[in-house]
DNA sequence: CGAGCTTTTGAACGCAGTCAACAATTGTGG
DNA sequence: CCACAATTGTTGACTGCGTTCAAAAGCTCG
C-alpha cells in the first residue's frame, strides 16, 4: 500500500545492511525480490501452530507478535515485531509452524515467497548469511526474554521490555524526542511478560509514577534513558546491531 | 576420548540427517571437518557473554546448558544440551556471545573451527541448510522455554521438561526401558525453569509421589509416558523430528 | 570419617493472581 | 453528532503459589 512498490524491499535491505555489507549485484537481486505487499486486520492470525505456509511476511508498518497457549488457554507472547523484521522466516526450513503469528495492530505485512527466497539464498551464500543471522538475532532475543521471565520481577521486566522497544524501533527510525508508539493493550503486554493484566497495570503505572516512562494515548515517551536502562537492568548486547558492544 | 576419531562426526551426521539427506560428497566433507576432541570439567565455562569465538562446540558426552545472570545475581539456563547438540552455533554469525555456556556434568565436547564450517557452507548448500535449520530448532525450543517459564505453573513445567529429555535423548539413543540419566542438580533445574531450589524440590517430590516419575540416583524413569505427556501439556511438535506431526 | 555439596523440611512472608465491579475510552450505527 | 455497545483501563479485597531464611539430614569423595 506505499506508492513505491520497491519500498518492502529496501526496507528489508536496509535492515540487513546494518551488520552485511551486499555488492551491487547481491543488492539488485534483493531489490527483484517479488513481495506481495498485503494489508490486514488485527483479529485474524495471520499463520497457525501446524501450518506449513510456502512464504514469509516481511513487516512493513504497524506490529505483529507471536504467541502460543497451553492447554489452560493461558497465552504467552513470545515476539513483537518491528517493521523491517521477518518473523517467520524460520518457516523456510522448519515443516510445520510451531506458534502462531498474528498482528496486535493494523499492519501492513509484504509476503515473499519461499521458492524465490531459497533460489536468491543458493545463488548468494552472503544473502543466505544474512538471513540466517536476522534468525540468530531473533533467538538471542528469546534468550534475553526468558531471562526477563524467569528471573526478572515484573517492574524490572516491563521496563527491559520498553527499552528493548525503544532501541528496537530507533533502528527503524519509529523515535522521535525520545518517544514512540505503542500500539498495544495492557492485557497483550501482560501476556508477553508472562504476568496477569491487573499486575501489568499496577506496574505500568508505578513506571508511569517513578517517572521513568510518561504516556499520553498509545505514544510512550521516555525522559531518561539512563534511569530507564538501569530499572530495566537492560543491556543491548543481545541485540546484536551494528554498534557492536 | 573415543577410540574413533571420526565418531564425533559421525554423531554429528547421524544428526543432521534426522531431517537432511546429504549426497556422498556432502557427507565426506563433513566426515573430513577437523573436530578437535576434549574433556571438560563442569566447574569452569567454555564460553562467556562477550567472548568472540573463533570455533564452536560439539557435545560428545555429558550435558552443558547456556545461561545469562541478572544484575541482581539471578540466573536463568535457557537451554541444555544433549550429546549431538551444537550449543553455540550462533556464534559462527554472531560477532559477540551474549550467553554463557557451561558443561553441567563432567563432559567431552569436540572443537570445530569457524573458518572449516563457513567453508564447508560456502561449498554445499545443503550441508548450510542442515546448520541453519538446528539453530531454528534451537529458537524453536526456547519459545516453548517462554511460554513454560511464563504460563505454566512450576508442577507442570517440571513435568514438561522431562518430557523434553526423555525425547530428545531418545533420538540420540540415551533412553533405555524408559529410563534416562540425568546428571543435574535440583539447583540447576530450578535455575533452568525459573523457580526457587526449595520449590524445585517440592515439586520433584510432588512429580515422584504422584507416580510420574521413578528416580534412583541420577537415573529418572519414566512408568506411564501419556500420564507425563498430560501433566507436562506436552507436545512434541516444537522439536520438529523426523516423524514430522 | 569428616568436609562440602545436595536434598529435605518447616515456618513466615510477599509478589502476583483471581474475582468482581466500575470508570474511561474507543468504536459503531442511526 | 449523539447514544449505545464493546473494549480497555483501573481499583479493592482476598487468596495462593512460590520465595526466603534457617536448619537438619543425606550423599559423595578424598
Amino acid at each position: 500500500m506505499t506508492d513505491d512498490p520497491r519500498s518492502p524491499n529496501l526496507l528489508m535491505i536496509s535492515k540487513l545492511e546494518n551488520t552485511f555489507t551486499f555488492s551491487s549485484e547481491e543488492k539488485q537481486a534483493l531489490l527483484d525480490l517479488p513481495v506481495q505487499v498485503t494489508v490486514l486486520k488485527e483479529d485474524r492470525d495471520i499463520v497457525r501452530v501446524g501450518d506449513r505456509p510456502s512464504q514469509s511476511c516481511l513487516i512493513l508498518e504497524g506490529f505483529t507478535c507471536i504467541y502460543k497457549v497451553t492447554s489452560e488457554g493461558n497465552r504467552q507472547i513470545m515476539a513483537l515485531h518491528v517493521p523491517g523484521d521477518i518473523p517467520d522466516l524460520q518457516s523456510l526450513h522448519l515443516r510445520f509452524m510451531d506458534n502462531n503469528l498474528a498482528p496486535i495492530s493494523p499492519c501492513t505485512v509484504g509476503f515473499i515467497e519461499h521458492r524465490d527466497l531459497l533460489q536468491i539464498c543458493e545463488r548468494y551464500p552472503s544473502i543466505t548469511a544474512a538471513f540466517w543471522r536476522e534468525t540468530l538475532v531473533d533467538a538471542s532475543i528469546f534468550r534475553e526474554w526468558l531471562l526477563n521471565v524467569g528471573r526478572r520481577e515484573a517492574y524490572t521486566r516491563m521496563a527491559h521490555l520498553l527499552c528493548e522497544f525503544l532501541v528496537r524501533l530507533e533502528v527503524v527510525g519509529l523515535v522521535e524526542n525520545s518517544t514512540f508508539d505503542l500500539p498495544i493493550t495492557q492485557a497483550e503486554l501482560a501476556d508477553a511478560l508472562g504476568i496477569s493484566a491487573v499486575h501489568m497495570n499496577r506496574v505500568y503505572q508505578a513506571l508511569r509514577a517513578d517517572g521513568l516512562i510518561q504516556t499520553k494515548g498509545t505514544q510512550v515517551t521516555v525522559p531518561d534513558w539512563e534511569k530507564l536502562k538501569a530499572a530495566g537492568d537492560f543491556d543491548p548486547l543481545y541485540l546484536h546491531l551494528k554498534g557492536g558492544q
